[in-house]
DNA sequence: CAACAAGTTGACGTTTACGTAAAGGGAAGC
DNA sequence: GCTTCCCTTTACGTAAACGTCAACTTGTTG
């Protein structure tokens, strides 16, 4: 049940080193063997997090903030308050992200026909040298 | 129709150090008067995707290859088929990111049902309090 | 027991994307 | 003509997120 560095590491493809540095912003708290590190598997699950966090384009920083949304138990009103406001934020921020892939996408589709296009045309033209050659 | 530099600055909320910068990594090229750079429409378009793809987490370097994308007619076969490879790569990223949003949009609905919970269970402390207080 | 793999802690280096002066040009208004 | 903006280039500084040694400890395997 518990990992290693090197487990984490190789199962989202990052380096031991990004991971201990991950801690050192902290963002994880594994337990400890002596000085090696254990993972929980909940820690493997703020990795994942992380690691997700970033795919969106996330500071550490930020996902700190968002995990903090995990345990609202902790707050007073105003924290609750701030971790309001963060949520909204993030939702806009998402409602963004999620305009601009839609856009993108469609944006990939024209490129994609475009290079189609192009490619037929010079496979065409190769034809033709082909049979030219193939004539002479 | 031509922009001066503080023109984009202002309207897309980025300095003008920024946006000398992409130019000097390629990605712009407004004409000069003197010194001076002219911003055409098509510049401003540029910028714009420039910065949709900042917030979609892509490195200027990657928006300089996108922007290849539009003018597949300058490529040779070999060119067009790493764009098609770079095309289908950026879909397989833009799909991970949407089913990133989707998740965490579930995730940050679940964050504010907690939050609104707390901030509930503080009121009514809270309440309790000042009953007491208007009691005694 | 020697060697090797895998872990550890510093500590400095690197890339990306600008920020921040410094020093100056050119036109517009008083 | 002087000041005031806005623009310019040059150049060094910086924050984030690691990469890359170096030097060392800790099992474990031949």
């Amino acid at each position: 049940m518990p990992y290693s560095i090197s487990d984490l590491a190789k199962e989202f493809d990052v380096t031991p080193r990004a991971i201990r540095f991950y801690e050192e912003q902290g963002l994880l708290n594994p337990e400890r063997r002596g000085q090696t590190r254990i993972y929980s598997p909940s820690d493997r699950v703020r990795l994942k997090l992380i690691l997700r966090g970033k795919r969106l384009g996330f500071t550490l920083e930020e996902s700190r903030t968002l995990f903090e949304l995990y345990d609202p138990s902790s707050g007073n009103r105003r924290q609750l308050e701030t971790m309001l406001e963060t949520i909204d934020r993030h939702r806009t921020h998402l409602a963004q992200q999620l305009h601009d892939i839609q856009v993108m996408m469609l944006e990939l589709d024209e490129a994609e026909t475009r290079c189609a296009r192009a490619l037929e045309a010079a496979g065409s033209a190769e034809n033709n040298k082909n049979i030219a050659s193939t004539e002479g």
